[in-house]
DNA sequence: CGGGATCCTTACGGATACTG
DNA sequence: CAGTATCCGTAAGGATCCCG
């Protein structure tokens, strides 16, 4: 019942699709990290809770909207939790979660990977 | 001169820009795993070097187009190698190169990273 | 301070038809 | 067989202005 691919690649069913599928492990972890920006906030997230403009003087070429965007969809996919402060001005803080700190060797292998790339073409 | 990130998550100055930067190990890898149906035809050049409509017989639902356009990118990417056998019909054939090698373990990261997620909300 | 509401532009993915 | 050439709709990213 082999399906041809690396049992190590695909360790099963899930991943043996023949089109891109969301529940796919792949695809969910591809979700996790897309966009513009994404991985930035989470490295600035990674190094502990952040106040939205904590994150905008961290990043501070990034827009007000893209930067909700991304916060938005990333605690939509439960991987940061938003805490807001009553009182004015206000004050909001966003971390990681249990699920988002999953993340981490994910975001060490990117680098990993593109360091090595980088490397070969020089 | 401590940046104030994790040194395993930001290993060198490369990762520590404040804003998206093609030169930035984690956009390098990212730019080469990113598109949709990227995953999927690296998933098929693993198992193997692949002819063109080998790769359509494997993902029956993408388009000419996009192949091609994932292919091309790939390539020029370095990450995958192209040959020609003259003849008619042409054939051709498709598989990683070095370079392209080196994204398995990162293609594996994503789907340890991926399961990891979907047990966490189930 | 921490956004929401608009508007704009371009990049991407997909469908269809055609060619060496 | 292995693409190329067009055309098109959508969605993503960004700029600007406004509000509680």
């Amino acid at each position: 019942m082999s399906d041809g691919f690396d049992p190590e690649l695909v360790p099963d069913a899930r991943g043996a699709t023949r089109r891109p599928e969301p529940e796919c492990p792949v695809e969910v972890a591809l979700a996790a990290i897309s966009g513009r920006w994404t991985t930035l906030v989470l490295r600035e997230l990674t190094a502990g809770p952040r106040s939205f403009g904590e994150l905008r003087a961290a990043l501070p070429t990034v827009s007000a909207k893209v930067l909700t965007d991304r916060l938005a969809e990333l605690t939509r996919r439960g991987l940061v939790g938003k805490e807001v402060h009553a009182g004015f001005p206000t004050r909001t803080s966003y971390q990681l979660t249990t699920a988002g700190k999953r993340l981490r060797p994910l975001l060490v292998e990117l680098y990993r990977t593109g360091a090595a790339l980088l490397a070969e073409t020089t």
